[in-house]
DNA sequence: TAGCGTTATGCTCAATTTGAGCATAGTTAT
DNA sequence: ATAACTATGCTCAAATTGAGCATAACGCTA
């Protein structure tokens, strides 16, 4: 019993992405190529007509860029993870240091032709930055930058006022019944923290995905047939569901960035707490109070002196450190994120 | 460029998992079929000769209990999670409330026959306890028979005593070179806790591998060839690497105890704040403080009161609470664990 | 019916953690 | 020299956490 429909091979192609992410300075960065993989396009006529030629027409428009993609080889690779790494190198030349699976997506429509389902197994990875070469014109793309609601390191990102809350605003009125409206207006409450709800950094894949239902991000145009016009102030536009990849990635980065000493992955051998500050506010997206920032450091000895000193700081001079290896090892359960700082709300207010 | 290889759907199969936990008083509990899907089978020959004759002789012994799984259609369900909860249903007759993508499973070994390769999107699922039924003969079984070394309410469990610290240190002793047994020792005190390093309860799966990695667990036997004997006091076994799986679901299920009110989604509508407490615990694996815990539920205003009263308490009658839905809005980041209470220990002690 | 076992519930108190800010120390640029 | 800037030490109040005392209210049994 119960062995009825196992073999489902049939109409289902899988495939490996990664959101690989670096942080240079104070930008964090991800991995984008141009021009995704034929059999991801959007449109099915021309995915049919793509199936089996090779080269394109250069002088159409390039789709839009996205995160790498790579097939699983059932063949090559002994797990999904070195799958994963051996393809990233191949394209990009990457050696990815931390690598953590994310999310599998498969929803129907991620791909246009619905017979046959596009399942992705999408990986988060974190590297010191490099230099990329290969296939697909690899390049580093500000994070920000596809999701600009996201950084509250200034303040309050302009884009919520000017376009954001109006037309959550519109949404909600838009709602047929009472019922509906006091639906949506929660909604809206809880992911951009409307009326006195707090903001929460956490949260961006509830957000990413209220301004595509609402029709904001460009993305939503393909799916739904809102009139609401894509505003690329609301950030670059990725193919498929990209974005909704790249948001999750963030989520979960944010969420581990609490529990968990990952900042230490995007940065070099010895750094100074500045430097390391700057990284996790780069990630978290707020400003953090610097005296308490280095007391929690400190004081969970994440890190160790090197004895060096850093000079060009525009200041006094820094001490560098590295990080403690051990503490992997010691308490499993540390990170490295806390309260606001003040400045964020300065520069908002001044 | 970059489309090189796409289509990696031969040999390519794909499946959904489930792990389904239910509480039934202090009893944690997870859903199992007997005799998973031939195609799961770890015998390759058995495999190839079950390929297309679904009938098999019964008098052979039954395979090992496993998590539910399901096909995923392709056509039938526009997402993953809805593909979930329909044979899920179909299988059980279940209804499942609370569903979260776990992890894809699919290193190559997970089934035997090399070429073919199977992958499965893992789930966890949290219900109220219900009368099952249905092909492949699902019932709940108690969690912690899986994993006996998790269940430290009563103290520490007698198995880490008896079995399993000297299996490991025989296998830290085992190791060829000095920088090795340094490595083993490592390891072996961050998941178990040796030598004053604490006890994690999250660590769950890292127990897991490890016990499997020394051949402690049944399963070892499959893949690796050792000669340390499997031992049923080590927990049931259960079909391939399911196991994993149940242990993956234990450890996430115990960090999002923490900041997210999951528990609520085991117990009935209204319930005491003690019955709350003993299902926290029952996940955790370990005793909470009473009076703290009612602290924490009272003040993140988690419950409020129904009016009723419990009478059979066994001691003075409790009140009778309900989850305030609302909180899933409120304050997002909420949830029920906190310190150990002495319970524990004293009935190790005494 | 008094006493015991058992669970419920209120309250206290010290230790620790967190949020915020003051003050001083070294550098570089003007 | 002084302004601007970053580094670093230190304080202090508020909030949270860990532990335990004390009392209430029920069923059962001697």
């Amino acid at each position: 019993m119960g062995s009825a429909g196992i073999r489902a091979e049939v109409g289902i192609t899988v495939g490996l992405n990664a959101v690989v992410v670096a942080v240079t300075g104070e930008v964090p960065r991800i991995l984008t190529v141009q021009r995704p993989l034929e059999v991801e396009n959007l449109d099915p006529s021309a995915r049919k007509a793509n199936d089996k030629s090779q080269p394109r027409d250069e002088t159409a428009p390039v789709g839009p860029e996205g995160i790498p993609f790579g097939p699983l080889d059932p063949g090559a690779d002994r797990t999904l993870e070195l799958g994963l790494r051996r393809w990233l190198h191949e394209q990009t030349g990457i050696e990815v240091g931390y690598l953590e699976q994310l999310y599998t997506f498969g929803d129907r429509g991620r791909v246009a032709p619905v017979e046959n389902r596009f399942l992705s197994v999408a990986y988060l990875a974190l590297t010191r930055e490099v230099e990329v070469s290969g296939s697909g014109a690899p390049h580093w793309a500000p994070w920000y930058s596809f999701l600009p609601w996201e950084d509250w390191r200034d303040g309050p990102p302009e884009v919520l006022d000017r376009k954001i809350f109006p037309a959550l605003a519109a949404w909600i009125s838009s709602s047929g019944d009472n019922r509906s409206a006091i639906l949506r207006r929660e909604r809206a409450q809880i992911a951009f923290g409307l009326d006195n709800t707090p903001w929460n950094r956490n949260r961006v894949l509830d957000r990413y995905e209220l301004l595509f239902e609402v029709g904001l991000v460009a993305e939503a145009k393909a799916s739904s047939p809102l009139e609401t016009q894509p505003d690329l102030a609301l950030g670059r536009p990725m193919a498929l569901d990209h974005r909704r990849i790249v948001a999750t990635a963030l989520e979960r980065l944010r969420g581990k960035l609490s529990y968990r000493p990952v900042a230490f992955e995007l940065l070099p051998e010895s750094f100074t707490l500045l430097r390391l500050q700057r990284v996790v506010e780069a990630l978290s997206g707020e400003r953090l109070h610097k005296q308490n920032f280095r007391r929690l450091v400190e004081q969970n000895r994440l890190v160790e002196r090197t004895g060096e000193i850093e000079v060009k700081t525009g200041g006094r001079p820094a001490e560098l450190f590295r990080f403690r290896r051990e503490v992997l090892r010691e308490r499993p359960a540390i990170g490295v994120v806390m309260h606001r700082g003040r400045l964020a709300q300065e520069a908002h207010n001044g």
